[in-house]
RNA sequence: GGGAUCUUAGCUCAGCUGGGAGAGCAUCUGCCUUACAAGCAGAGGGUCAUAGGUUCGAGCCCUAUAGGUCCCACCA
């Protein structure tokens, strides 16, 4: 306490310090205890490739608020955090490592890679989770987890052996998303849509045996023309009613196609006739299959043509679409081609487009097991914030595929499926077998793939948790309590959790899902790499520190909202932050070598009695907000409340008492007392939002606790609910406001301190001003006041203003401008009209009086008679005047 | 094609279950008042997108319209 406090806060220095202190204590850190309800949130596993952005700042920002907010409201708080191997993305910055080295991925085997791999994550998969410290993350780090490591990887096999026994998971030849760079296949989820500028080839397949007859189709993809075997018309098209059956030639090839009749086919897009391609195309696939199409694959895994398009084959697909269509020119079969924009699906994380291709893949069968997902956030076990994202939910579940799991990748959890060298028999049991149960021969080969990285963090809030071991753990943190993650991500994860939580443990993972948006730059753009218009969170927490970004991404950001990004804004919080911190360093530096004691509650003063009863209130509020997941609003509370009541009422108002320590140290006491005790409770109530700063005076303030992250969280109690307290309040800042605009209404600096006199004729009113004079004396710019019932000892040249039940008068001599009183006069004199206009508008509809509420009317009748009162005191004035 | 969401002060956005329009920044005026100029005291600025409806009462609920954003979807 001794210390001496800078003056401007610098957040540099403190918050690593305090953060060391913290981990070190092991704060961060919960255990199993009965005595304790537990609270629970499981982090989003942020990609070991990952570098800390907004995103994350934002959601784990969020996180540690509740964390926070619950650990001191004395739940057994875990915030179990852990990391994401994602196998997509750590490949890619494997393999461009290794081709620095000159090496190529292909001179590896799958186990030097993967020790490659490995390597790579021990150097940077903990680069995050420091970031993440950064924040001030109260994450139980001790209980660390990584969805590769042997726990979550054991729960993999378990889950996918148990889902392939129900016939859950199987493996199947179907139509995929091919990602011809990242030569994988990838799930629905993972293909972004975008419009692209492209063009409609309209071509002529000659009819087999009617020289000169042609039918026309239109495509945007000639280059698939190889995998031909059918071309397609609606069976109630007149126009080609007579072709169907019949052969056409298929244009660069020498085969022939049949046409078939198909009610997929809409006879007003394009000719009315589509070719048909089974292995190149979702749609062509079903109609493929309806039809007993043969599947003709003609495009390499690297999207380069196949033997099966001829002259073409090894040309890349665009190549070779250009080569064909100047052919097909050329031979006189193309008849136009017209502009077409059309929706390209491309790979979500390299961008490249996807190519439609027929797989042997593994799958999980999603009718079944989605249905329990559903009806948990129908009938309220899972509530999902803001609510309308539950319709999101549902038009996703109503029209669900099943999922394609298996990744051609090594980075990941490869397939618990075994095949025998010998017969070919397929085993899948979470262990190597010892031999194949059909031929017993020893020699086991285990598939290739690996599995989808979101198959292992669809299990993450029981598998860090140590399941499928029946864990104390498991028992007592699952289910978790609340899931904060972007909108973004709802289908990739949040989905397949609450599916995976309700056919793994029976139970939903969490009740609750927050969601909140994107940060975007200023001008609304998503920050990206691409754009270079990304800001690093770190670079934010260097200049201003980790409480004001905090406060930013927090504060006026309604859920599931994206918002924009200013610095602006960062400095707004940081400014905050230094206002908190000098109101303290005020306080500590009137405390220091003082002996403070509790005073009664009749030695507090009204002033005492009204920012007690304030934060009592506040305590009230902001925690019925948190509790509502209301973040941003209850922020704002606290934050107006320091900013606008504390500081720029009771601290000015305390401030004259504690000059007087010798006069009067009782009052003294009561206004150091109060000072620290709200002080220390609105810390409190702000700490979960700007954890550093708070702890840092929290701990300078008093030494009774080592941490204000394990004190008590505020809690509202009836014994300082000081209603009258308030009114009084209230009544003598309309007056300070009063007097203070008279001042700045005629131009009068404030160092000209006048008399002030109060005229009322209502005693009880007169009582309070009296009582509370040394509340405004320093506020008010006066020197001296005298409280009268009428207007004896007032001279002709003072102004006037009128407050309710009492006029105020300032004797200002020369400075008068009597003009421009008149006109505050006139104007105070129409907003009063406006106000009673609208009592007596209200009051005098008799449905109102019958249907609104007794207290409402009563409300509406005490500001009339109010109003009225001022009308009439400013009405007297006036006359005065034009006299 | 289906769905969601937004439209509030010059800018960016809050506004919880319907009961006298708010904040930050910006602008203007005056202040280095013994915690803070990253501050203090004041001021100006909004027919809450438009049109209907429900209600004693609508920024908030309902219905249309316009414009913006986003998600989903197999129109070749």
């Amino acid at each position: 306490m001794s210390k001496e406090l800078a003056k401007t806060y610098d957040p540099k220095g403190i918050e690593d310090r305090l953060y060391e202190k913290w981990e070190k204590g092991g704060y961060f850190h919960a255990e199993v205890d009965r005595s304790k309800k537990p609270f629970t949130i499981v982090m989003p596993p942020p990609n070991i490739t990952g570098q800390l952005h907004m995103g994350h700042a934002l959601d784990n920002t969020m996180q540690d608020i509740l964390i926070r907010y619950k650990r001191m409201q004395g739940y057994n708080a875990l915030w179990q955090p852990g990391t994401d191997h994602a196998s997509i993305s750590t490949e890619v910055r494997v393999i461009n490592a290794l081709k620095e080295q000159g090496i190529d991925k292909a001179d590896l085997t799958r186990e030097e890679f993967l020790e490659k791999c490995w390597d790579w994550r021990r150097e940077y998969g903990g680069r995050i989770v420091k970031q993440l410290r950064k924040l001030g993350s109260s994450a139980d780090w001790e209980r660390e987890r990584f969805t590769l490591d042997e726990g979550c990887s054991h729960a993999v096999e378990q889950v996918f052996t148990k889902l392939y026994q129900k016939g859950w998971i199987y493996k199947g030849s179907r139509i995929i998303n091919w990602c011809p760079l990242c030569k994988t296949s990838i799930s629905d989820a993972e293909v972004e849509h975008e419009e692209q500028d492209g063009f409609f080839w309209h071509i002529n397949y000659p009819v087999a045996g009617e020289k000169g007859r042609f039918v026309e189709i239109a495509t945007t993809r000639p280059e698939t023309l190889f995998g031909d075997t059918a071309v397609a018309v609606n069976p109630e098209d007149e126009r080609y009613r007579d072709i169907i059956g019949k052969t056409l030639l298929l244009p660069a090839t020498d085969r022939e196609i049949p046409v078939i009749a198909d009610p997929y086919v809409d006879r007003e897009f394009g000719t009315g006739c589509v070719k048909i391609t089974p292995a190149h195309d979702p749609n062509d696939f079903e109609v493929g299959k309806r039809h007993g199409l043969e599947e003709i694959v003609v495009i390499n895994d690297d999207a380069t043509m196949n033997e099966k398009a001829g002259k073409y084959a090894g040309m890349d697909r665009y190549e070779c679409r250009k080569a064909l269509v100047a052919d097909l020119e050329e031979q006189g079969l193309l008849v136009k081609v017209v502009p077409h924009s059309h929706n390209v699906g491309t790979h979500d994380r390299c961008g490249t487009t996807v190519e439609p291709m027929i797989k042997q893949q593994w799958f999980v069968k999603m009718d079944e097991m989605i249905k329990p997902a559903v009806e948990g956030v129908k009938n309220g076990e899972i509530k999902l914030l803001p609510a309308h994202m539950d319709k999101t939910y549902y038009n996703w579940t109503d029209n669900i595929r099943d999922w394609c799991i298996s990744r051609q990748l090594w980075w990941g959890h490869r397939i618990p499926a075994w095949y025998c060298d010998e017969c070919g028999e397929m085993v899948v049991f979470v262990e190597k077998p010892d031999a194949c149960p059909k031929c017993g021969c020893k020699h086991m080969t285990q598939d290739p793939d690996t599995l989808d990285t979101w198959f292992s963090s669809a299990l993450w809030p029981f598998s860090t948790l140590g399941w499928p071991e029946k864990t104390k753990d498991l028992d007592y943190f699952y289910p978790n309590d609340v899931l904060v993650t972007g909108y973004d991500i709802i289908f990739f994860w949040v989905i397949r959790m609450i599916f995976s939580g309700y056919e793994q443990m029976g139970k939903a993972p969490f009740h609750t899902v927050l969601f909140h948006g994107l940060v975007r730059d200023s001008q609304g753009r998503k920050m990206s790499k691409s754009l270079g218009n990304g800001i690093d969170p770190l670079e934010v927490i260097d200049k201003y520190g980790a409480d004001a970004l905090r406060l930013t991404l927090i504060t006026g950001n309604a859920p599931g909202n994206d918002m924009r990004f200013y610095w602006e804004r960062v400095e707004a919080s940081r400014n905050f932050a230094n206002k908190v911190w000098n109101a303290s360093r005020f306080i500590m530096m009137n405390l220091e070598g003082v002996i403070v004691t509790e005073p009664s509650v009749d030695e507090l003063h009204v002033a005492d009695r009204w920012i007690l009863s304030g934060v009592n209130t506040l305590a009230k509020d902001v925690t019925e907000n948190m509790d509502r997941f209301e973040l941003g609003i209850a922020v704002q509370k606290v934050h107006d409340f320091i900013w606008d009541e504390f500081c720029d009422w009771y601290i000015e108002i305390a401030k004259v008492r504690t000059w007087k320590k010798e006069e009067d140290p009782a009052s003294a006491n009561a206004a150091l007392w109060t000072l620290k005790t709200v002080l220390t409770r609105a810390l409190k109530l702000l700490h979960p939002y700007m954890p550093f700063i708070t702890e840092e005076i929290f701990c300078t303030l008093q030494s009774e606790e080592e941490t204000i992250m394990l004190s008590r969280w505020p809690k509202y109690e009836e014994k300082w609910n000081f209603p009258e307290a308030e009114a009084e309040a209230a009544r003598c800042k309309d007056l300070v406001k009063a007097v203070r605009n008279v001042y700045t209404g005629m131009d009068v600096s404030p160092q000209r301190k006048a008399k002030l006199f109060i005229v009322s004729d209502n005693a009880s009113v007169r009582d309070v001003f009296e009582r509370n004079k040394e509340v405004y004396v320093n506020l008010a710019f006066t020197n001296g006041i005298s409280v009268q019932a009428d207007k004896s000892g007032i001279g002709t040249d003072a102004v006037s203003a009128v407050i309710p039940d009492a006029v105020i008068y300032l004797p200002l001599e020369d400075l008068v401008d009597f003009e421009k009183e008149k006109e505050r006069l006139l104007k105070e004199k129409s907003r009063l009209e406006k106000e009673l206009e609208r009592s007596r508008k209200m009051l005098g509809n008799e449905k109102f009086v019958s249907k609104a509420p007794e207290a409402k009317i009563r409300e509406e009748k005490d500001k009339q008679a109010k109003y009225e009162q001022m009308m009439e005191q400013v009405l007297e004035r006036l006359a005065q005047m034009k006299q």
